[in-house]
DNA sequence: TTATATAATGAAATCGATTACAAAGTTGAG
DNA sequence: CTCAACTTTGTAATCGATTTCATTATATAA
């Protein structure tokens, strides 16, 4: 298959390759009659011009990163079509960087961008290495969604996690419970200190017990992790009556366990999940779930990484969370 | 942030640009004394070769297109962790193009090729346009994984589906069932047509009745489209016993209808689906099912695709399926 | 009609690497 | 010590576009 290139078609229209370039990026300043020429030319060859020559002479790649743990998780699944969505409108696409939290997989997509290859990045990896996150962010346009560091000076699209699990806590309180467990991550992740201090919040301002044993850290944020810890919980003597997970997937995991042990919910063990996952509404029974502007935050932080590119200043965003209550409570 | 290229590096280390390339292209041929020299200048100038600039001389990209109809459909996560693995390992990376069943998306991502962004395309997209991608097959490699095209010339790697299929339904008349429906999907993907047939040819085989009224079409293949369509298959005056899914979205949301219902599965309705996803194993009950080695057919699609763009001659291959036998039957 | 302002086009430099070929430097045999 | 053979390095072309600046063509005013 041979290439055509500018110069091919500059002969062919009789004209500079200077002009050809115009009529493609420029077209308002070529005479309509050269215009058609080179129009037709580039018809006839079926001329595409090379993305690779064009971005290398304007240094960019239209490429933007998005940095995540796995996409196996479908927390990211709405982010992403909202990133994507605004890229693509706006001429960008996106890389889509599983890290499977492996720092030599993290480091192979930061190379891409020292290497050019990519305009910018958008991490949602809360695993992400923030040391070189940071300093990476001096030189490169960087935008953090969901997941941030609240020490770093990277701008951030994300919700109010604590609030968030304070109303969700809230709701169990208001339904009478008394005993509620939590089943959170690991507390090294932003997201995972601010559903517990939201959790402890709501549980002090009505004076209710906040039991170590009632507490589970998973290691991962997979379906057995939830499960695992829902099995833990069982065993305590002192059983609580509700759970609160940090995530759908974890909650899910957690019901599992329970439809396994013959345990009614929510008669007698209700659960409150996060992030309202298309999956939250097809378990038995449905789940209550906190939802998070998922679409919206992939929009805005697509747009925050495209000003940063285009050397706007841009601004953090904290958005808004829904409590839904579903059959799980 | 200045940008230090390879007349910098060159300059600092006392040699010419060239000997620079050397280094980092081909070390052998360099001397060790000046190989050092031009390490330490690399070092100290903290240089990254531009990627861009590379690309466009040797005229390749080093990044594959998978395209797929959505990355919410859990099927394609392990087949992308295949391909992902198996590409990083020979220094591509992947972009993932979500076509959203869109023609002008599609062809977003098809530019990307035409103007050499991209090196190759994995098309896993049931919906895409044929016509173009056989085209576009003249002139750029292209394999295809799970969905492929029968009447065209490009490589697949895929799994027999009529087999997995007859042996699915033949599980379900084994354990006594008569009344069997089906859950397909549009009957124009390949797919469909042969889970069909292998469907018809277990009921066949058996001497059991098909029913026209007990195969429901979905348009999508969302949980919805599942639970929909199991609406309408249990107000049917003659009730199926079991049902078939060809995948575990559609019975999921089947099974979470006949939990609605209070339908007892598997004693009133059998459901087996198809592809062996996560969810599937947190279902209540959990789903017996169909796998198909998701993450083989992913490097194996990887490994084709590369052979592809270094000129080499690929086969196609068809891989084992496995029914996993769980409690919905 | 002529002088001048303006619009359209082209020539050549440039982006940052790789690589063919030429030139210079080493080595070893006679 | 000389010359051939082989290494190592450098020069310059190249990939395929964009873009600055100079040049030519056209329009406008006097």
């Amino acid at each position: 298959m041979m290439m055509t290139n500018i110069h091919k078609v500059a002969e062919k229209a009789g004209v500079s390759v200077a002009t050809v370039s115009r009529v493609l990026n420029n077209p308002d300043v070529v005479t309509p009659k050269t215009r058609i020429k080179v129009e037709q030319a580039i018809k006839e060859l079926d001329y595409k011009p090379s993305a690779l020559a064009r971005n290398l002479r304007t240094s960019e790649s239209k490429l933007i990163l998005v940095l995540l743990p796995s996409i196996s998780n479908p927390f990211y699944t709405d982010i992403i079509n909202g990133i994507e969505d605004t890229a693509i409108k706006e001429g960008y696409n996106i890389l889509l960087c599983q890290t499977d939290s492996n720092p030599e997989r993290e480091n192979i997509y930061f190379n891409l961008i020292r290497n050019r290859m990519a305009d910018g990045i958008i991490s949602m990896d809360p695993t992400v290495n923030k040391e070189t996150l940071n300093e990476l962010a001096r030189d490169y346009p960087i935008v953090q969604c969901s997941e941030y560091d609240k020490d770093g000076t990277i701008s951030y699209v994300s919700i109010d996690s604590e609030s968030a699990a304070y109303h969700a806590v809230k709701h169990l309180i208001k339904l009478g419970h008394e005993r509620i467990a939590l089943i959170n991550s690991d507390q090294k992740f932003l997201y995972a200190r601010e559903r517990y201090q939201g959790y402890e919040k709501a549980l002090k301002e009505y004076n209710l017990p906040i039991r170590k044993q009632w507490i589970y850290h998973t290691e991962h944020v997979e379906f057995e992790d939830g499960q695992q810890a829902m099995k833990v919980i069982l065993q305590q003597k002192e059983r609580p009556t509700a759970v609160f997970a940090v995530s759908d997937v974890l909650a899910i995991g957690a019901l599992k366990e329970l439809n396994s042990n013959g345990i009614r919910v929510p008669e007698d063990m209700a659960v409150v999940g996060f992030d309202k996952i298309v999956f939250s509404n097809m378990t038995h029974p449905t789940l209550t779930t906190v939802a998070q502007p998922m679409y919206k935050m992939g929009c805005i932080s697509a747009e925050m990484i495209i000003d940063k590119i285009r050397g706007k200043k841009v601004e953090n965003h904290i958005l808004e969370h829904e409590l839904i209550i579903r059959e799980s409570t």
